[in-house]
RNA sequence: GGCGCCGUAGCAAAGUGGUAAUGCAGUGGACUGCAACUCCGCCAUCGUCGGUUCGAUUCCGACCGGCGCCUCCA
């Protein structure tokens, strides 16, 4: 079985073969950091990250890069509005991103590239696409010119007139051809710059990923992945960079695009207000269930999130946990010639992989001895590859639910528990009853079983 | 205007030229002192209209409906 992905530069599913089996390169756009990031950036992340896992269970050494953009005009702008400097402001809201991500069962990559660190790296790469005639100067930008390039818009499967006549922003004066773009621009004194030969500016957005990728994983990478928005103009245009500044030779092999996160029915965006925070919703629901949520759809389809979802999500992984609960610690094993694996392997059929995991759940529930115990196994290890079922199940029906922080303590229901059982063993009933509606009233649900009596937060 | 996507049960979501996985919810029953958990069962004809075909939800066309990108948004 090998693995095949639906490639956006050619509009189909391709079975995978890496340019170098012994490394094997991927990059993703990550965030912007100038906020909290929204679950929309979470959907990338979740879903490279998941690929990175399938990845490495069929090649020894991949190398997986995901940068943090920490220049950028929105970053200027917000560091402005707080008068705080540029480099706190986008330091601290990347250590939020990581936290946010670690809390979404995210791996970290290999490869943390930084912006303002590869500033170098992008003059550098500049002067070459000068030298060859792919970029000129114009009133203290460097622009990049895409009439240089003969397949420019392959990606997006765009012509320049097409993308021309549908503009609906001002072309700036200074452009030889509107659809240049910029890789330099000057920044004004109170603005954050770095001195080169053009002057003292900043980077243009796509020149970052370009330079980055040259220099931490060559001059073609095996698969480059990000937000479907992102087709056009970022890779367009970082295709355009990194092909013209290296001669011609391809980019990334394979690009993999995620789809949209909508906000019960409508797109995230400012105007509406409804963006929803990765952070907020994990003062709500365990960092599992956003997970969970994102990978019951296939990545390329759009997601509409929802407080629905986001419930029935934590009701299935309750019965996932539920299985598992009492099965012992067991040794995730992946079962290569599974159903889930092969899933996985079409193009990331997640949806099918978790129907999968309910399979061998079910199936291990009625097996028994060390079937039983190679089933609890094989289902932990297919979870682990989506970075699913990671919490001991005990641990996870005794999460606080709601974010609730002034619920019962473990001591006291395990008192309740007690007082009930004897009144159980006197017969009595209402009594125990009341002691069960009680603890229901505080979100304890209590579980009778031939071995005693469990609990769970509902 | 250009390029592209989607429309499957109450909700979510796979999938296939031969009458549609899975999860949540609902529902009937078993289990239980009663429940919960668990188990057994039930619960869709795949937007509409045509075409191709022995046969289409799956291919083609039209239409209706929803949406994205073309603006340094994942």
């Amino acid at each position: 079985m090998r693995l095949a992905l639906y490639n956006t530069l050619s509009r189909s599913k391709e079975p995978f073969t890496p340019l170098d089996a012994d490394r094997v390169t991927m990059y993703v756009c990550g965030p912007t950091v100038y906020n909290r990031v929204h679950i929309g950036n979470a959907r990338p992340a979740v879903v490279f990250d998941t690929l990175f896992r399938v990845l490495q269970s069929q090649y020894p050494n991949v190398v997986y890069a995901r940068n943090i953009t920490d220049i950028d005009d929105k970053i200027m702008k917000t560091a402005a509005e707080l008068g705080e400097d540029i480099t706190e402001l986008s330091q601290r809201y990347a250590q939020a991103y990581f936290e946010d991500m670690e809390a979404l069962n995210c791996l970290d990559p290999n490869i943390i590239p930084y912006a303002t660190q590869h500033i170098p790296e992008m003059i550098d790469m500049i002067e070459r696409l000068i030298a060859k005639g792919h970029a000129y100067t114009a009133e203290g930008n460097v622009l990049f010119a895409v009439q240089s390039m003969a397949n420019y818009g392959e990606l997006s499967g765009r012509s320049l007139d097409d993308m021309l006549a549908g503009a609906r922003v001002e072309i700036a004066s200074y452009k030889k051809y509107a659809g240049d773009f910029v890789l330099w621009k000057p920044s004004a004194d109170n603005e954050p710059g770095w001195d080169s030969p053009w002057g003292r500016g900043r980077p243009g957005w796509h020149l970052e990923c370009s330079a980055m990728i040259e220099k931490h994983l060559g001059d073609t990478i095996d698969i480059h992945g990000g937000g479907q928005d992102l087709i056009f103009p970022h890779h367009e245009n970082e295709i355009a960079q990194s092909c013209c500044a290296h001669d011609g030779q391809p980019f990334a092999k394979y690009w993999l695009h995620n789809g949209f996160i909508n906000i019960e029915g409508e797109k995230m965006s400012k105007s509406l207000g409804n963006f929803r925070m990765v952070n907020d919703l994990l003062d709500q629901y365990p960092g599992e269930v956003l997970r969970y949520v994102i990978l019951s759809a296939h990545y390329r389809s759009e997601q509409n999130f929802g407080k629905d979802l986001l419930d029935s999500a934590w009701r299935s992984l309750d019965s996932l946990y539920g299985y598992l609960r009492g099965q012992g610690d067991g040794v995730p094993t992946l079962n290569k010639e599974g159903a889930g694996y092969a899933a996985l392997l079409d193009d990331l059929n997640t949806p099918v992989a978790v129907s999968e995991i309910y399979r061998l759940a079910k199936e291990m529930h009625g097996a028994s001895g060390d079937h039983k115990a190679q089933l609890r196994d094989q289902l932990l290890g297919l979870a682990n590859l989506m970075g699913l079922l990671q919490q001991d199940p005990e641990q996870w029906f005794k999460q606080a639910r709601g974010g609730d922080g002034d619920s019962i303590s473990e001591a006291e229901i395990e008192a309740l528990i007690a007082k009930r059982q004897q009144a159980k063993a006197d017969k009595d009933y209402a009594g125990a009853d009341q002691v069960r509606q009680d603890l229901l009233a505080m979100g304890v649900v209590l579980e009778d079983s031939r071995e005693g009596t469990t609990w769970r937060r509902s």
